[in-house]
RNA sequence: GCGCCCUUAGCUCAGUUGGAUAGAGCAUCGGUUUUCUAAACCGAGGGUCAGAGGUUCGAAUCCUCUAGGGCGCGCCA
């Protein structure tokens, strides 16, 4: 049901079918052909470009084509009342009346699926992934609420979508991890200090998992780290993927399937994926050189197993093993992927914080060479949240305690609000979060703003003591939109696009532009009133103009679809 | 040194596969409430789209170069 595609296709068609008149070869010369909205200050539904690309191919003055153009549309294509042309060329259409009632019963009547269109692929959405070593932080918050709109979008546009959790059980800072929790049982338990170490996690925390599993299994025997190091591990994870799982539940985000690296290693995943890499020639035991610009004095040059990732446009190739031979971490990561490539999905995406930017060229490399280059995987990167508190803003450090957990955050700040404000802004740029703006009720918070909107549509039908979903029928009779009316028409028939665009480019921030917009001219139309009492919509307590609340419906549905994909709730009073 | 991202109004940012007079919010100044929710609305001022070239009917948008800011560079994860 998007309007702009549905009218392209159907000028086209008498296009070329009138190809002659108009001196055109073939479907392709109209490649570059759009159907828009013209721009606000001009009374007109849709806009087209069609002369001026024409005008390139067959070599004449755009005007005259289209006065052509004009000429055959308005014989051939009955849904249009005024055809116009305007500055350099363009086209510029008014609907009938009765082609608007038409619509605006099909927005009505698909409802839930108004602005989806079935694309029917298969995604898989790899995000947040954090280092199970502790709860989340604000900084993970972006990337998490991204990854689940982005999950919603697509879902809403038709799409089956995984949303998947790699754990990176494995490796140093997971020893690291463990140890500290080492270091916290002896100190309750022995009254020990808790040893100065460079590596340790210092966060409460960790007193706290210690605390659990010492209330577990009081009897555990803390003489031995290594003996008891397989033990301490899988219960000091248990309990810090369930502080993370509780912060992600309390963001309103639920993973559909969560991936342990351990089990990759001892799968022997890596062994397979490398050994089929290996047939390919994609990787080959070498040298690398150190890295530049950096300090490269601890630098080994031993012989290893390398991925030539530079065959598929990555800067460097990249070492799977370590100087003891081991697989790096980036070597489980490949084997992960290769699993992820092997279950069929269309499309792969990986969300990633802005300090991991560097990894995606060799991953995308990766998942290239092992499916032969059938599958893309998709990069979002999400760029820093800075944070602010009363207009000044504050550094988080990974130091003791100096940073703002999620937990922290919430306990503050909405739900709601997070969400919406962590999504106001293009994955592409760095987020200003303010603790302070997000708690105002103003028009400075854009999530009460669209609130405010349905709260007030809501309204309206409770002084008609309506329900929303009423049943309006509409006729050529009754059917006089003012102006203020056609703008929202106008910008209702845009949100099909809108959903395209976001779901096709994966930019979800799409979605809460347009829901401001949405609600800014709603709020516009709403105060007209105040000036002029014709524009009132209740007047002594009957129904001023049917199509005003037919229009507020379709505002509604909007509302309702939109604040779904965020997953932002949307009272019906505030 | 190299890679990724950014540079649009005083500030924070949108800007739809290149389109018409580049748009919002905040801030500043001035107005609107006997009324369906003023958590709102209306008006005013504010721009060399970082700079320079190029591509073309047409560039904030595409290409090249330059300058500035952020993140990163592993045989860590």
């Amino acid at each position: 049901m998007n309007l702009f595609k549905i009218y392209l296709n159907k000028i086209k068609k008498q296009i070329l079918k009138h190809k002659n008149t108009l001196n055109l070869k073939s479907e392709k010369d109209l490649e570059n052909v759009i159907v828009e909205n013209p721009p606000a200050n001009f009374d007109f539904d849709l806009s087209s470009n069609i002369a001026m690309v024409l005008a390139k191919i067959v070599k004449d003055n755009p005007k005259n084509i289209a006065e052509k153009i004009k000429n055959i549309l308005s014989k051939e294509i009955r849904d249009f009342s005024d055809i116009h042309i305007a500055g350099p060329g363009f086209l510029n259409f008014r609907l009938s009346e009765k082609t608007w009632i038409k619509i605006i019963n099909n927005i009505y009547k698909s409802k839930k699926n108004f602005g989806s269109t079935k694309k029917n692929k298969k995604y898989n959405i790899e995000f947040v992934s954090a280092n199970p070593t502790g709860p989340l932080h604000v900084g993970h918050c972006r990337g998490a609420i991204f990854g689940d709109v982005l999950s919603n979008l697509l879902k809403f546009d038709g799409n089956k979508v995984t949303k998947e959790y790699y754990i990176n059980d494995y490796g140093n800072q997971i020893e690291h991890f463990v140890r500290s929790v080492f270091f916290r049982l002896r100190e309750i338990k022995f009254k020990e200090n808790y040893p100065d170490m460079k590596n340790l996690y210092p966060g409460k925390y960790v007193i706290d998992i210690a605390n659990k599993i010492l209330k577990k299994t009081p009897k555990i025997n803390l003489n031995d780290f290594k003996k008891i190091y397989k033990t301490l591990k899988n219960e000091s994870l248990k309990h810090s993927m369930n502080l993370i799982k509780n912060d992600l539940k309390q963001l309103g985000i639920k993973h559909d399937r969560f991936f342990s690296e351990t089990k990759i290693v001892n799968n022997n995943l890596v062994y397979k994926t490398v050994n089929k890499l290996k047939k390919n020639k994609f990787i080959e035991e070498g040298f690398l050189d150190p890295p530049k610009g950096e300090d490269s004095s601890g630098w080994k040059k031993t012989k290893r197993l390398i991925f030539k990732s530079t065959l598929f446009g990555d800067d460097t190739d990249r070492a799977l093993q370590k100087n003891d031979g081991s697989w790096t971490y980036f070597a489980n990561d490949m084997a992960y992927h290769s699993d992820k490539v092997s279950r069929n999905y269309d499309y792969l995406i990986n969300i990633l914080g802005a300090d991991h930017a560097g990894y995606t060229k060799r991953i995308s490399a990766a998942v290239s060479a092992l499916s032969k280059n059938e599958i893309t995987l998709i990069c979002k990167v999400c760029q820093l949240v800075k944070l602010f508190k009363k207009g000044s803003p504050f550094k988080m450090s990974k130091r003791e305690g100096d940073f703002v957990s999620v937990n922290q955050l919430l306990n503050e700040v909405d739900k709601n609000s997070v969400r919406f404000m962590m999504l106001n802004r293009s994955n592409d740029v760095e987020l200003d979060f303010d603790f302070d703006k997000v708690l105002e009720k103003s028009k400075d918070n854009p999530v009460f703003y669209v609130q405010y909107c349905y709260a007030r549509i809501n309204s309206l039908f409770r002084s008609l003591k309506m329900n929303l979903n009423y049943k309006i029928n509409l006729n050529l009779k009754g059917f006089k939109p003012n102006i203020y009316e056609y703008q929202l028409l106008r910008k209702i028939v845009e949100w099909p696009k809108i959903v395209d665009v976001a779901s096709n480019k994966f930019e979800p921030h799409k979605i809460p532009f347009y829901l401001y917009d949405l609600s800014t001219i709603f709020h516009a139309y709403w105060s007209k009133g105040n000036e002029d009492p014709k524009f009132k919509f209740i007047i002594n307590g009957k129904i001023n103009k049917i199509i005003s609340l037919k229009i507020f419906q379709l505002i509604s549905i909007i509302l309702e679809n939109g604040m779904f994909i965020l997953g932002v709730s949307l009272p019906k009073k505030m």
